[in-house]
DNA sequence: AAACTTTAGTCAAGCGCTTGTCTTAAATTA
DNA sequence: TAATTTAAGACAAGCGCTTGACTAAAGTTT
């Protein structure tokens, strides 16, 4: 079987003890030991047993994710962020995926701590008071990403709502009062409801009327930008912008509206949300909010190592700002 | 601190090896002191200790994937895959991220063995020989997905000759004959080579000449096929159709066809190669060829497992088919 | 009733490391 | 030169669990 301390202490004619120092680079040991000992180990071709090891430390140098969906690009992209920082330090990464399910959060999140994980991130859907108890029960360092609600815990996000404001504050400025808005699915607390909130605001502090037969609910997807732009041309009510809260639904709208026989943003501006590498594709190119995504793996992962370093359980909470990215399917009115 | 199999032992009034037995579902108790030991390890919110375990048991119920880029949508499905069937199977998934640098792998490939993970999956770039020897060596049960070269290692892939032959072949069936490609890098053995392979290929099955000056080279990115296309167009050698090595491309492609004052598919007929979902947004719609990234994962992560339980190192490598996409940017012209 | 099985446990070793304490010989100091 | 410090290492316990071997009592068989 592999080799052990013990195979090397052997060898060279000490105990297992010092070997350990002396690997481990605690100078306990003469240079020519020292020697002898790297030399043996290198010999027997050593590989240390980690899993020996975190049981006397306390310590597993991984850390945990648990995440809605790897294939959606947004959350692969936060993942990338986050092991990038996460390596940096010396930790690994083992990621879950839930599909937003709360019960394979919970399941998730007790498997992991099973693994004695150093530490936490949780970047699946709206956590439910369940896993906030759960995570808190557990005593493991934990941060937040890329949700919403995480009142006891530290966590780093975009603000859905001010964001969403700019970019419609955006159109108003381009002299558009028929804002229409195809929205993320409005679940409570997450972003999707957050965009609407941030639509709204800025109709309303531009004195804008609300009304709610312009706001038709897609789930993020191309296909369900088309269906709602498609509803929307229907209802018509000589809209001339659309702010979509998400690229792809952005896309689908510009899709359906060309469709239509009309055109972007001659007959009707879009804004979407994301910065996709999609909203690159379209025709015209999609101008867009743009999200850092990677930033915000990176800034949680970062949050992350202060708090197992120094356990301030402070429920922290940082912001990260998006980008307004002017491309070509927004258009002066005025 | 954590409560442990001895807390529990003790409050019951029985041994460790009794309330791990029990615990475990080994039938060595009698339903009183099962119910007792139960409801006392819920009381005390026993949480197992899985690094004690596999101390012992020598399993960790954990594999290893070492991948080359998270933020690539592509490598983003793969492990997705991946991700779900170890699930299905009780394992957790550790992701390391090489951006393809040979040194992080070999880095990678150490760590994982230290950490003891039951299996190892390797999607990185080309693998170089250090890689496999390393691998070999280390005994961990491995596959190789979504590469081409695997020698002595089991593996899941796409044929890229075959699918890019078939894509070829199928602007050659609507009558094109000046084909150009616009190739990703064709770094020996990678599937950019591959695929300039699969279009030679084509054209010389059908008695077309190969002109080299035909073959740009991009590096898998949208503005990259913008670039390859203008020099394309520069040559102009009345080419009536062109083969992208990746949907990004065939998009960036299209983009500067179109910005030369030239319609798709009208005077240029354009393919691509991925089925990113950027082949929707673009107009037209980009005709393809499907790669099924999930089922990569999957496979081979369902090979792995078969691996790590039967232990038959045959080196057995599998080829998914992928799917033909037709769209709308490409014309028949006969 | 003696011999054998079962049941319900106990006991102890061991997985491969780390780490605090102790020991001995050499080096330094007064 | 005797006393003290330091260097180089040995010793042993322990991290939390699993598991093979053993034991004592109860139940079953003939």
């Amino acid at each position: 079987m592999a080799v052990t301390l013990k195979d090397i202490a052997e060898k060279v004619g000490v105990t297992e003890s010092t070997v350990s120092r002396v690997l481990n680079g605690i100078p306990k040991a003469s240079e020519k030991t020292q020697k002898k000992i790297f030399k043996v180990a290198a010999e027997l071709g050593y590989n240390p047993n980690q899993i020996a090891r975190s049981l006397v430390t306390k310590e597993t140098k991984t850390i945990g994710l648990i995440i809605s969906d790897l294939a959606n690009t947004y959350f692969a992209r936060v993942a990338s962020g986050i092991e990038k920082i996460a390596s940096k330090y010396g930790y690994s990464l083992v990621i879950s995926t839930t599909g937003g399910q709360e019960n394979a959060e919970l399941k998730y999140i007790n498997l992991l701590q099973e693994k004695r994980v150093d530490g936490l991130l949780f970047a699946s859907g709206k956590m439910p008071v369940s896993c906030r108890k759960l995570l808190i029960k557990s005593e493991i360092p934990t941060v937040v990403v890329a949700r919403e609600v995480a009142e006891e815990l530290p966590s780093v996000h975009i603000d859905n709502v001010k964001e969403s404001y700019r970019a419609v504050e955006y159109l108003i400025k381009a002299g558009h009062t028929k804002i229409a808005m195809i929205s993320g699915s409005a679940v409570d607390k997450e972003s999707g409801a957050y965009r609407i909130q941030g639509y709204k605001k800025a109709l309303n502090d531009n004195n804008l009327e609300i009304k709610e037969d312009l706001i038709v609910e897609g789930n993020f997807k191309l296909a369900s930008g088309i269906r709602a732009m498609n509803k929307l041309l229907q209802i018509n009510k000589n809209i001339t912008a659309v702010f979509a809260a998400s690229d792809e639904m952005g896309v689908g709208a510009i899709k359906a509206i060309k469709k239509a026989g009309l055109k972007v943003p001659h007959d009707i501006s879009v804004i979407g949300f994301d910065n996709n590498i999609i909203s690159l594709a379209s025709e015209p190119e999609l101008t867009t909010i743009s999200q850092p995504e990677e930033k915000l793996g990176q800034q949680a992962m970062e949050m992350l190592y202060k708090v197992i370093k120094e356990q301030p359980l402070t429920a922290h909470k940082i912001y990260l700002p998006c980008q307004l990215i002017k491309r070509n399917s927004v258009q002066s009115i005025i």
